[in-house]
DNA sequence: TCGCTAATGGAAACCGGTGTCACTGGCAAG
DNA sequence: CTTGCCAGTGACACCGGTTTCCATTAGCGA
């Protein structure tokens, strides 16, 4: 009795008196048991604070209880919240999150991403844009078997493997905001190419244009690859034009902070020049001033909603309770009023 | 030959012509071991892809191939550098990264913790403030024979479970820095009680008004609780002092923020009326207006020294290679000037 | 009382590695 | 020539679970 060491399935069965067998019985629930026998066991399992060993039924099962994070983000904000909502789900739960971040870009990645799944063999895993956007990576994890989740600013695939936001309708929504302001020169930062959330905001943008029966101007339109540095240098080409445009949408945060960092350097007033627009909401948007109107997704909701996917439940009658769908809203802030002109 | 699943090292062993064991020795590099088996043994290994099964290593050594990441910590900015530096380490090795924020105040804290380290058995885990100054957790850590290093704003353990960067001299340069420059009056907005960080800034805070041979003026000390929110409120108090002070430096740049933020609602220039100092530098740092003059720490530089501690290399001969104090510099941006009156 | 079937529980193999220990052959010392 | 030592290797148990297969028991009708 000096071994303070776990627990296992051995002292259990002999305290109770029964096999091993029963015991991993008792664990998993199985039905064809005796409700006397189960009752014990789980007496003894109470009383010695037994818990399994995730090594040995890693082996046996051959299935880690391990939720993976597969990655290639830039957006910290976006990482960080994805993690608070998978680690909300897994909480009080055996899972525990592993996190693997990739090289995008990296010739080797896929390959890196299928031996990660093969060693490791994490129950699920939930794949972040812009990764989650590649098709063959989603294939793999089929092939090999595991469970997955992608997240992204579209469905673009099967609501049991997808976890999407409604980017363009909030975006149309958002530029549509700015037109109903009186705005009508209204610029746009784009995101990078290949980027699927850029494209779809840039899509909902052109769409407000359509609602109000405006012609979309190329020179409005500048690119940028969701840094702060791309949106100051968006905004300088953007804000040398004549006429200047009254209103600016940015495809991110650290975007509009660019633009929002040029205009103050050329002496511009925000909102009364200039109105911003960004995407994410992170923490900087309430910080800056003004405090920037942006685009709210609830991240940590879809990353719980993508968690429940994950480990469930497959056999709850709720298999269809966790939503695939969410809905990004406008919070309006001070940076945002009617042209001044 | 229809199974496409993983080599295992019997496989191996059958090719080569050898034991199990002596494979097992192959991976462990054994130096009792013939040269010449050695490379007939690698030979099948690379011929048929063999990779070790990590669960069945770590159910044999009781021990897993996993570093753990146990924070309770609020900045995101933080949690996500030192991830980034423990993973660039991990790169290429067989770990992975597990990621255990805890629940600072929970009672059931240590035993959340103690059931993850006897659950997981990580190889070693990475503590972060400001769980990393709970001295029981180290020694749960050693108790349970995990490997551990402890992150903070001062050295607090030994060298080898300790990154530390040094907050008080950083602080005491910082706030010289604005003595020089010719304020007097320098407020400070304090990092919550129980916070190492926060003390130890504090501490370099008093120590420059000794250097300067200025008294401590406790209504120019604001308590804050690092959020922007809090910093919000500080400045409302410091700003109201008459006479109000003409600098500020702040605990942490959330807080920088929040003073910026109320500065700016009162109509105050900033550097002009009033200088401020952040710490932490963030990326909202550099994209406030004006960008703030803070501190930068080495986070991830840090967190890869830790990293190197945690999978080291205990056998190398540059075991005592890995820094493990580390130094922050004041980064000077246009949020500081000489006072102006 | 006997025989049959279904329910329950146990023995042993297995998952894929590592640790212990015994064994072999070659060589130097006695 | 015998003994002892050592490098190199393999047989086998073991880590702590799950799974397969079989034995036992209970229940029930004949």
């Amino acid at each position: 009795m000096k071994k303070t060491a776990q627990a296992t399935i051995n002292d259990v069965a002999r305290l109770a008196g029964v096999s091993k067998k029963t015991v991993s019985r008792v664990i998993n629930r199985s039905p064809l048991l005796n409700e006397e026998t189960r009752e014990r066991v789980e007496k003894v399992i109470a009383e010695i604070g037994y818990v399994p060993n995730p090594q040995a039924r890693a082996l046996a099962l051959r299935r880690n209880f391990l939720i993976g994070l597969i990655h290639d983000n830039p957006n910290p904000h976006m990482v960080l919240n994805v993690q608070h909502g998978l680690l909300e789900v897994l909480r009080d739960t055996e899972f525990e999150l592993i996190v693997h971040p990739v090289d995008r870009g990296s010739p080797t990645m896929l390959d890196d991403i299928r031996r990660f799944l093969e060693r490791q063999r994490p129950y699920g895993v939930m794949l972040l844009p812009p990764i989650s956007e590649n098709d063959s990576l989603a294939e793999l994890c089929s092939e090999i078997g595991t469970r997955y989740v992608r997240m992204g600013s579209a469905a673009f695939d099967d609501p049991q493997h997808m976890v999407a936001s409604n980017d363009r309708e909030v975006v149309r929504g958002a530029v549509g905001h700015l037109f109903e302001l009186g705005h009508r020169r209204i610029g746009l930062v784009q995101g990078p190419h290949g980027f699927r959330s850029a494209f779809e905001r840039s899509q909902g943008y052109e769409a407000a244009f359509d609602d109000a029966d405006l012609p979309i101007q190329r020179t409005l339109i500048a690119q940028g690859d969701y840094t702060f540095e791309s949106g100051m240098r968006a905004a300088e080409r953007l804000l040398d034009l004549s006429p200047r445009p009254t209103a600016v949408f940015c495809s991110n945060d650290a975007m509009a902070a660019g633009v929002l960092h040029t205009a103050r350097q050329r002496g511009l007033d925000v909102p009364r020049d200039l109105s911003i627009v960004g995407f994410d909401d992170t923490t900087i948007a309430s910080y800056l001033w003004p405090p920037l109107t942006t685009v709210r997704w609830p991240i940590a909701t879809m990353a719980r909603a993508a968690g429940l996917k994950l480990i469930g439940n497959a056999e709850d009658e709720d298999e269809e309770a966790a939503e695939s769908l969410f809905v990004s809203t406008l919070i309006r802030r001070a940076s945002v009023a009617p042209p001044a002109e």
